[in-house]
RNA sequence: GCGCCAGUAGCUCAGUUGGAUAGAGCAACGGACUUCUAAUCCGUAGGCCGAGGGUUCGAAUCCUUCCUGGCGCGCCA
């Protein structure tokens, strides 16, 4: 609709420069095309005499003028005239909103998808939390976000993997395997003494007593052994957690990447050479240096400690460039806030090794503040004291709980109350939309009863739908789509979030106002394919989003 | 000290990337169930868009200086 219109205000402004009654030649690439807050003032708007009076050096008013002339005739325009300054207002004719409900029908559950991407390879990278817990709350956001940030890419036509880069490699998992070791010796009866940097938690604990049963009691191996086999073990049955606590959130991964398989394959150290062949590293002090300040970071960063084990950061240089090499266009990389201080420094390795840094997209999440009846919940892996996204789930419900964390731009921090979440739960805005599409379901079911189908859109006479409520529907339904491709190329999941408040209070109101069985049944017919229109996109916006679409409730 | 994010109604937040009279939910107040589901609707009230300066036809939005809150600034992960 809104790029049909564009299209026709190309070629009027063409044809004024053929005519020579504008001179300037001047081409806007994007002509903006803004549906108005004021119905009033149309359909749609354009701010193109006033972008033109620069180079035209006229009045605005007068260049307006001059395309509408060249505009008059178009069977797509109901009315078009000068507001303001030298806005030209469009309003379009009722039969160009009635294609939109053919297309709906027509499109199904493929309504609101497009081809804007292209095909363009995008890998979202997302949770990769370190296995040596069970995901907590902040991770949920994470969860939810990217994978509702790569739901919306696919829908804009972008081919997309999800994928969790699992960190089995590093000094955590030390930690892991020697606190599963000690809480293993501890059941054997041995008297031990818990050190500080140990994870304390009780899940270790579960952790050891499975590890006892399955593997038996570790004899006449070394230390380093015990605790390598402890570490593998923690690792696997974390992992298993972690999978099981994110399928049941509706997540899943098309990839779980091992950064051991990094250095097991030699990727690190290869492109450690390459880094170094290029003469962007350095030794100082025993330690080997990645120089990032030469690509705008604050310091540079280190690659190799002096006692020869490898950084985070030289890992995820490897890690990076792999991605690049399996065909990525982008890669988009889903981080807590706290990793902040760690883009730069990525952004220049990338220009190092000759990548446009603009190839990675970091989407930061801020923190996730969790509180128990208003106060805050202080959590900590080590201490043991933290509630896991399962507990969470369980507690508020999946949809609502997804809803919650899409419900606000990533980067506002968000304040989590388990008890008024779990409060909330009936009048939660997540049952606010789910409601309008059990509604409508509720509508076919007495249409059904009274013997009324839903027609083939090609016998229904849309005029009936003469009301402004309805068209005002049919138009935020002509939305959709570009909403879609909007929190696409932004990475805005929240922005369907919000569609979707808004139609569903069109819904609703349009529901009270008007009943949609009426005695005559033509009418009914083209209220019945209004609201399953209506339905349609309900459903899919809330598939995309991965939240159930109720028949009843 | 430096950097990142935020500051919009009493509270929680949107604001289509610079447009016309700044919006919604909750809370408050007043109404609507004999009617397709009241988990709904209708109405009232609520604002110096943190503060100052700048850019232009036009600023919540852009540039700048401050103020407040959160988070970072390791040869930790």
């Amino acid at each position: 609709m809104k790029d049909q219109l564009r299209l026709a205000i190309k070629a009027a402004l063409q044809q004024c420069y053929a005519d020579n009654s504008l001179v300037s030649g001047e081409f806007l690439d994007e002509i903006q095309l803004e549906i108005p807050k004021n119905p009033d003032h149309g359909d749609f708007s354009t701010n193109l005499a006033l972008a033109l009076a620069k180079p035209e050096r006229k009045a605005p008013r007068k260049i307006a003028e001059t395309l509408i002339a060249a505009l008059q005739g178009n069977p797509l325009c109901d009315r078009i005239e000068i507001a303001g300054p030298g806005f030209i207002n469009f309003r379009l004719a009722a039969t160009c909103w009635y294609a939109v409900l053919d297309q709906i029908t027509a499109q199904g559950d493929q309504y609101g998808r497009s081809k804007i991407g292209a095909g363009t390879k995008i890998q979202v990278e997302f949770v990769s939390a370190n296995p040596t817990g069970p995901l907590h709350i902040g991770h949920g956001r994470g969860a939810v976000v990217g994978d509702a940030v790569a739901a919306v890419l696919q829908a804009a036509g972008f081919e997309v993997q999800r994928e969790y880069y699992v960190n089995d490699a590093g000094n955590q998992i030390l930690t892991l395997g020697r606190s599963i070791l000690l809480r293993l010796r501890e059941l054997q009866g041995e008297a031990i003494e818990f050190p500080e940097d140990g994870y304390q938690a009780p899940y270790i604990i579960d952790l050891a007593v499975k590890y006892r049963a399955e593997q038996g009691e570790l004899v006449g191996v070394s230390e380093a052994e015990a605790i390598e086999s402890c570490a593998r073990f923690g690792v696997a049955e974390v992992l298993k957690w972690i999978e099981v606590d994110l399928q049941s959130f509706g997540i899943h991964f098309d990839s779980w990447y091992s950064e051991k398989s990094l250095y097991d394959q030699g990727l690190v150290d290869e492109e450690l050479i390459k880094l170094k062949e290029k003469g962007l590293s350095f030794e100082e002090d025993g330690a080997l240096w990645l120089r990032t300040t030469e690509f705008g970071d604050d310091k540079d960063r280190v690659l190799i400690k002096s006692d020869g084990s490898y950084t985070y950061f030289a890992s995820d240089v490897a890690y990076h460039m792999e991605k690049f090499d399996r065909g990525f266009n982008r890669v988009i990389d889903v981080w807590g806030a706290d990793h902040h201080g760690y883009i730069p420094r990525m952004k220049a390795m990338l220009a190092g090794l000759g990548h446009p840094p603009e190839a990675l997209e970091v989407l930061l999440i801020q923190m996730v503040n969790l509180l128990r009846d208003g106060k805050p919940y202080i959590m900590g892996k080590r201490s043991g004291n933290f509630i896991t996204l399962k507990e969470v789930i369980d507690e508020v419900g999946r949809d609502a709980c997804r809803f919650f964390f899409l419900m606000r731009r990533c980067d506002s921090q968000l304040d989590f109350d388990l008890e008024l979440a779990k409060q909330q739960s009936s009048d939660n805005p997540v049952y606010y939309v789910q409601y309008a599409h059990a509604r409508v379901c509720s509508i076919n079911r007495n249409a059904a009863e009274s013997g009324m189908e839903l027609l083939p859109s090609d016998v229904v006479d849309y005029s009936r739908l003469e009301l402004p409520e309805e068209l005002a529907l049919v138009k935020q339904l002509a939305r959709f789509p570009e909403t879609v491709v909007g929190a696409a190329l932004s990475y805005e999941p929240h922005r369907i979030i919000f569609y979707l408040q808004d139609l569903a209070a069109q819904f609703h109101s349009y529901y009270n106002r008007q009943r949609v069985l009426v005695d005559d049944p033509i009418t009914s017919r083209a209220r019945l394919a209004l609201v399953n229109s209506v339905r349609t996109v309900l459903a899919n916006a809330l598939q995309l989003l991965g939240l159930s679409a109720p028949e009843r409730m």
